[in-house]
DNA sequence: TCTTGACTTAAAGTCGACTTTAACTAGTAG
DNA sequence: CTACTAGTTAAAGTCGACTTTAAGTCAAGA
């Protein structure tokens, strides 16, 4: 598969699978007349690059996750990246959840201000003080 | 309240919030010998930074709510985007359950390589041709 | 009075993640 | 043969979101 059917494939653009390419993020393609030539697998790698940006995962993370796999000795760093990002997306899932939920107050209530409203969407009265946050 | 007293609250740096000053994101504040004295709805404005910046607003876009906010008029801008942003905050949701199902295959699984597991984890077989996408 | 610590400013620097540019090559269609 | 398209490289540029730096101000305590 040359760069741009790949592109095509997995929305990516050929410039950001050399840039992937060029930070060792995945493996250099065999070249056929200088061009590179992906196999299919390089699609999983994209694809898996992709979700867990969205997860939240910084490139650095990422190598760190596809250089160490498999090897899952106790206290690997993959491993514990794993784990520990596994705690982090389950608290961004809350995180979303309230957003969606403000998003939802601001478009039906009818305060006068931001403040007020994200007041009343955290259940957090304004004007009133609060004991232990 | 002065800045070194926000900060510790809200958890943000003096230098961010002089940097949202700044980039018009939220109000200036009145001065006082010169220095910023916050009142207590900054804090307010503040955290509802943090949450929207947590769902994947830019603060450009944070701008826009602040600014047109409570504006209610059918096709109002803010109104759209923040319509706009709770599509996106549902999909971001369903996206990082399933890099947490990812995750937990990866954490589990016995597979060689992370392609491999990456299929599975997706029941997509891999060497096997899928029609139609 | 002197020092300390928290504040002030404008401007420059940083960082991650790409994108763009410039100059080039290789295969294909007319 | 020529033109076009899709690829190649290294290096520089961009963008969002801050942070750091340098030089200065101000009030309180020893």
């Amino acid at each position: 598969m040359k760069i741009g059917e790949l592109s095509d494939q997995v929305g990516i653009a050929p410039s950001t699978i050399r840039y992937y390419e060029k930070v060792r993020l995945i493996d250099p393609p065999e070249r056929i007349n200088g061009q590179r030539s992906f196999p299919a697998s390089a699609l999983q790698s994209l694809r898996f690059i992709q979700l867990a940006q969205a997860g939240g995962f910084t490139l650095a993370e990422i190598k760190t996750i596809f250089d160490g796999y498999p090897n899952t000795k106790l206290g690997d760093q993959w491993h514990t990246l794993a784990k520990t990002k596994k705690l982090e997306v389950r608290s961004k899932i809350q995180e979303l959840k309230r957003v969606d939920a403000l998003l939802d107050a601001l478009l039906k209530c009818e305060c006068a201000s931001i403040d007020e409203c994200v007041g009343q969407a955290w259940q957090v009265r304004p004007r009133e003080q609060r004991r232990g946050f």
